[in-house]
DNA sequence: TTGTATGCGTTATCAT
DNA sequence: ATGATAACGCATACAA
């Protein structure tokens, strides 16, 4: 019994052109062949709609071109912007992407990276929670947000610069006596230099400062009991407030708003991430913007460098403030 | 010269353990082998950390375990959530996922179809713009929104019971006269019967109505000329809107803001989607929520389903509708 | 320049 | 039950 139905071959080209084997696949691969074989050739990969096919080439030369990404969801402003300019740029250099949602379960984070290298893949890239990821020596690896030792990079914004570019946009608009507002994992990060980062600018503008942190396990309730406790006489003791994420900001803003607190006429609010889902009318707070995109082609540049002397250690993009409307501001920049 | 940097294979792992090829090829796959045997091969695979390679047994079974998402982006709130419940669910099957992004672009749209098909995937599932997709007859597909013609099974929301469910909630809620707004894809796609499901329920329901619709090209700017033409002695001439899409509803709320339109009090608004990108505390506005994660699921059954007679070629889920701050409500849902 | 033969890592069909 | 061998589709070194 023969293969019928199954999609054609080299060989089936081959055949259809009366040519060699060797002929069809130097067809395929651009490479030197004679005019009146090359047409036939050519001819009969039209006629039989044949496609080469990758799992043969990738066993073949070793080489698969294909990435994987591992990151916590495609769903949070911040994974899914990162997620798509990714995909752009893999795209751009002709690589696949293999999505993996690993939902912060630093098992299912290992099992993708073992599917990932089962798979042949050239690289992976991978904002992770697992602090002891087992990765192959020999498959590329570079990091978002986490340092994860000397021989993989990691590339982050600058989340130091960031922070002290809220203190600082704060003091100048007008700021005494400002909150920092933390949640989300303790893990050793990036991330978590915009404490430093926001510490270092208010000393340096003479801005005095409180600090609510909360770790993993925490209720989100303890931000609205520590808002409130700073309530006296109708007045919040603070007049902005740094929140770690815009998500962070998005809900300490809705608390505000519950307790009759004007932002930003009595408070000025700013975050961090920066995404803007629908395009520029779509803002939820001022923020620093992560540059995302930049992020996205920095990762995929140095995952897919060849030169492995090359890759540094950390890489930290420059970030920028975004008015979003929580702030006092000159004026709101255009909108459309 | 040998290899020796490169990954183990199963002769180095026959070789170690002193047994046949085929051995270690059984005891990988889980086939009835002598005890002796397993245990020799187990402790093999554990010292030369060897790992399937799936390139090859996938030449080998034509078989891939691997499946396309075609998706104009991850960005925007619905194919994020698509996305990552396609993910989700292929994962609980094991299979893997290559993310195609397409940006609307029917040509790269064609491109991907290509590269997948290349890549020996096991199907394709796609949200697509491109009326004339030229796809393999033998590579499964199923279509998420859009139909494409009886071969390939359409999946959506029931996007008319959605409009109709618009209607009948604005009516409830005490609207008299409402208007609908529109923008987007004029393909013809499943989307689109919301607009058919309205003008039902309005008319069942004795709402009156009027409709402004916007081209692929028109500038937003129409839709505050439109409802600015509404407003005679600052009131707004309708009571009720109904917006196609969340992201509308988000744009007329900024519109109406500016015009001093108070919402829910002098218009109630009621978008379509219902993503809560920060989970319960999040919302822009009330809306006709998509059963995404049903549609996720139901998208790889039908695309992994052997019985090819057994696929129809169109499913609607079933639609609610979620409070969301733009309409009167008896009282607001529990936060948290 | 074109054709032939071998091997990539696996699975499956054979004998043993 | 285990071991040898062919085949999957392609690329390439080598022979013609």
């Amino acid at each position: 019994m023969k293969k019928d139905f199954s999609t054609p071959t080299m060989k089936d080209v081959a055949k259809e052109a009366g040519v060699a084997l060797g002929t069809v696949s130097k067809v395929v691969n651009g490479l030197p062949v004679g005019d009146s074989y090359r047409i036939r050739v050519e001819a009969a990969i039209q006629k039989l709609n044949y496609q080469v096919n990758s799992y043969a080439q990738g066993l073949k030369a070793n080489k698969t071109y294909t990435v994987a990404l591992l990151i916590p969801n495609t769903i949070e402003p911040f994974y899914a912007s990162l997620t798509y300019y990714i995909n752009v740029a893999l795209m751009k250099k002709r690589y696949r992407m293999l999505l993996c949602a690993t939902d912060y379960d630093p098992r299912q984070e290992q099992e993708y990276i073992m599917m990932a290298q089962q798979n042949k893949v050239d690289g992976i890239i991978g904002l992770t929670y697992n602090p002891n990821l087992i990765v192959d020596e020999n498959t590329p690896f570079v990091a978002i947000d986490r340092s994860m030792g000397s021989k993989i990079p990691c590339v982050a914004c600058d989340n130091f610069a960031g922070g002290q570019l809220a203190a600082e946009k704060l003091a100048d608009l007008g700021c005494k006596h400002v909150a920092f507002l933390r949640s989300g994992s303790t893990l050793d990060n990036e991330p978590n230099k915009r404490k430093a980062g926001f510490e270092t600018g208010c000393l340096s503008r003479g801005l005095s400062y409180e600090m609510k942190i909360l770790n993993d396990g925490d209720p989100f309730e303890e931000f609205e009991h520590f808002i409130s406790e700073h309530i006296h006489d109708g007045r919040l003791s603070f007049d902005g407030i740094f929140c770690v994420t815009d998500r962070l900001a998005y809900h300490i803003l809705s608390i505000l708003h519950r307790l009759q607190i004007r932002v930003p006429e009595d408070v000025q609010l700013i975050g961090f991430d920066g995404i803007r889902t629908f395009g520029s009318i779509d803002y939820h707070c001022s923020t620093i913007v992560q540059p995302v995109s930049d992020m996205a082609e920095m990762c995929v540049d140095l995952l897919l460098r060849e030169n492995t002397m090359a890759k540094p250690p950390l890489v930290c993009l420059p970030v920028t403030y975004a008015y979003g409307g929580t702030t006092l501001e000159e004026k709101a920049p255009a909108n459309c």
